[in-house]
RNA sequence: UACACUCAAAGAUAAGU
């Protein structure tokens, strides 16, 4: 075992990035994957800059990005809405042939998404081979994120037409563009599938909910909703 | 030695002001 490779997410737990960067540098063997887990701990700390910073002193470190890598570097982006760095870690994941990898893929595209760039977006979305949950659901939080909420709906519709059954967070994404469209009737359908995937009880998807009733007009459905939660804070 | 399994990475985080 590396333990190389634990040593930040030990002492980010612990709340220190400072004293994981210490240990890490002490290392004698610093591997892809522990410089992974420092940009990620960093990324945790909300220091999205310095993770980024990091980049660049692994590769002068001689140390190749793995996809693992490449999908952090893409998060710290996002963070930054950086799309200029973002733009070049997408040229690093073509040179590695990375294109495939689905994590990676929906990093991207939710980099993409969330600095503005929807088209580019699209474009990753549409030339991912396999495409799970989380790719759909990144896209439909871009399109809400960019003011399109038409498309959102459009897109969750798409979704299930080819078999992908929408979870927790898609459902509560698309909630959202309801309330923005007044879109009453889809909102209820996805109430009832909230309810029968046992997501009721949860604070904010209940708060989504309230939302959606009263945007779309319906004061006694959120009324509803409200008396069931367990907490009204 | 081979195979299998497990182990690091991706999406929402609400409303109002």
């Amino acid at each position: 075992i590396d333990l190389g490779n634990y040593i930040a997410p030990m002492f980010v737990e612990s709340g220190s990035v400072t004293d994981a960067q210490h240990a890490f540098d002490r290392l004698l063997h610093r591997t892809e994957h522990s410089w992974t887990s420092l940009i990620l701990g960093y990324i945790d700390c909300g220091q999205a800059q310095a993770a980024l910073s990091l980049h660049q002193k692994m590769q002068e470190d001689g140390v190749n990005p793995s996809c693992f890598t490449l999908t952090a570097l893409l998060k710290a982006c996002t963070r930054l809405k950086d799309i200029d760095n973002g733009r070049q870690i997408h040229e690093e994941v073509k040179k590695h042939g990375f294109e495939g990898d689905v994590f990676l893929c929906s990093a991207l595209l939710d980099m993409y998404a969330k600095c503005g760039a929807i088209l580019e977006a699209e474009e990753v979305f549409e030339r991912l081979p396999v495409r799970n949950v989380v790719c759909w659901t990144a896209l439909i939080a871009g399109y809400i994120e960019n003011g399109f909420a038409e498309q959102a709906l459009k897109c969750f519709n798409r979704m299930q037409t080819e078999g992908i059954t929408p979870d927790a967070v898609t459902l509560l994404c698309s909630l959202k563009a309801c309330s923005s469209m007044r879109a009453l009737d889809l909102g209820r359908q996805i109430h009832t599938d909230i309810v029968q995937k046992k997501h009721e009880r949860d604070v904010i998807v209940g708060n989504t909910l309230i939302d959606m009733y009263i945007k779309c007009g319906s004061i006694e459905e959120a009324h509803e909703v409200f008396d069931k939660l367990p907490v009204q804070d």
